[in-house]
DNA sequence: AATAAAATGTTAATCGATTGACCTAAATAT
DNA sequence: ATATTTAGGTCAATCGATTAACATTTTATT
């Protein structure tokens, strides 16, 4: 493969002055400019992003550290994470993490290894101390780290508010929540609290339930549904904490002859492709998971830049109404 | 953060002995290897990776190229390549070319930049010969290219025609397929011609449908399907050519009213989560996607270590049967 | 005791690009 | 006419790890 040398022969300059032309530093004549790009183009030259990042002491990677890749939401995330780091000239280096922190911590070591430029957790981190002052920084979508720079949420409490307020609009009296659970507290809780704190306001019966962390990696939560929805055959209306549970209760209710949103009215959260894809779809908390991805990105960008960034980012989530309730 | 030199001091030993320690060369004592061993995790040392593939003129990085990350297919796919991947000491660098050429073009080029060991292109590629000989290799999965050195598929002739005789064997009499389409042959195609074929040998009336190529990115293929649906009102049987159009031809149904598998029966293909996510469960064509990814992964570290891989690999399909067909 | 193998050290080049320090001309401005 | 800016070239160190070539010392083998 062509290097710096071979283009600067090529064009009949030095190695200083084709650097020059690729790092727009010092002066240049269009002249000069113009000869140099021909000279790249025929040789088909690019330049050796592991030389470069060595010199300049800072790669334009981004590590992505998710607990599932093919899950909806965490699918949608990385694509969109993807996206932002590519405008702005970054890659991803993506780490699955599969819930466990001694593959987190690994991960950690490996994005270390490659001198990333900063870290993007989604959805969960550990991470101990040990790992903080590393010469990069870390950001956190929808997790809690004080390791962090940078924290990017959705407006949790607000979803949860904007779902139970609606389930009872539609007339339900009965409700019931149901979130999937790790272990370690999350700012996805506050979704729970929201609900309950309006439910009480309303004074309408209500259940919080939570699934065992077991659910969580297997991502098959049929049977806990099933079991809770036989317990509480009053339910007339369920906010799932994911459109992924959401599904899964569409199911389950087919199966024990529920109509939705006859007989119970259903809203799910995030509002990724799969709420539209089941039957009926999914009325949903839309999470902004494209300007979440866009400001984690940002925030490693500047911060790994030595710029000040807000430690914690807050965006607005919003009512989708589709198919499972009333209205 | 601490480099080679910093654990030659505090072990006692020069950078020669600890790289042999590192790389596992030459003649070592375990008490050397001991010290040195010692010194690297008091220092948390991690080994610059950019240095050592710079200078060992090869990277562990190996770019995947898909056209869809959130795609329920190709996030599955992705999943498996990060796994097997991470088995074997290598990483992925994630490339989202959106169906489009020249973005394509521009991510081979990021790839060549970062030296990648080697491309796994994912359901498309397009790649002129102008990108083959970069000294790395190129491997397809589920798509065509003579620039490949290796070729992953499944046996989709295979799957069409377990498909086909399913649903004639459940009693369909008017079938359909369905079939998304981009603008270049696929292996996928010969699903269609396996339904072809068993449908003529069966007599058996059918209409292979093939939907506009501007449906593929959006992924929305409702109206498509509604509008066939309405046009041949006589069907009783549906083969889908990925589970992702078998969801929405469910939906379709539920809104004109034509109860599955009552009234049509519907296999998918690929077998990937969200066939277990829909009501009913879709009975489907189970793509071994975690056997291929592994296959790409080890056609692409043999094949960058000189090693002679086969040019094509078939993997054996199987069908699933679940809510969407009778039997 | 002689020889071979094992266990390190020494030195320095190499991978490819970046960049600081310094130098030289020509072009432009005052 | 002098000072300044612009447009480069020259040289060499640097980033961090690898590795070839050779030297030296210790240990094991015959």
């Amino acid at each position: 493969m062509p290097t710096l040398k071979d283009v600067a022969e090529k064009a009949g300059v030095t190695v200083t002055t084709v650097s020059r032309v690729i790092n727009n530093r010092g002066y240049l004549s269009e002249e000069t400019k113009h000869k140099v790009r021909m000279a790249m183009d025929e040789l088909h030259y690019r330049p050796n992003e592991l030389a470069r990042s060595l010199s300049k002491q800072i790669s334009s990677t981004i590590g992505v550290i998710t607990p599932h890749i093919s899950h909806p939401y965490f699918a949608q995330l990385i694509s969109r994470l993807e996206n932002a780091a590519t405008k702005r000239g970054f890659k991803i280096l993506l780490c699955n993490s599969k819930e466990d922190h001694s593959l987190e911590a690994e991960y950690i070591d490996l994005c270390k290894s490659n001198r990333v430029a900063g870290i993007i957790f989604c959805g969960m981190i550990l991470a101990s101390e040990q790992y903080t002052q590393k010469g990069f920084p870390f950001v956190a979508i929808e997790c809690n780290s004080p390791l962090c720079v940078s924290t990017i949420l959705c407006d949790n409490y607000a979803g949860g508010r904007l779902a139970a307020e609606h389930l009872i609009r539609c007339g339900c009296k009965n409700l019931i929540h149901f979130s999937g659970i790790i272990d370690q507290e999350m700012p996805g809780d506050s979704r729970a609290q929201a609900f309950t704190d309006i439910c009480q306001k309303s004074n309408v019966t209500f259940n919080n339930i939570w699934t065992g962390d077991s659910t969580y990696y297997t991502m098959d939560y049929h049977e806990f549904i099933t079991h809770t929805l036989l317990k509480y055959p009053l339910t007339d209306g369920i906010f799932a904490s994911s459109d992924l549970i959401a599904a899964q209760v569409i199911q389950v209710c087919a199966e024990i002859e529920r109509k939705i949103p006859k007989d119970i009215q259903l809203i799910g959260f995030d509002d990724v492709a799969l709420s539209t894809l089941t039957t009926p779809q999914i009325t949903t908390i839309h999470q902004p998971i494209k300007e979440m991805a866009e400001m984690a990105v940002e925030s490693i960008i500047k911060s790994s830049g030595l710029e000040t960034v807000p430690n914690k980012i807050v965006l607005p989530v919003s009512l989708i109404k589709r198919q499972s309730t009333k209205n």
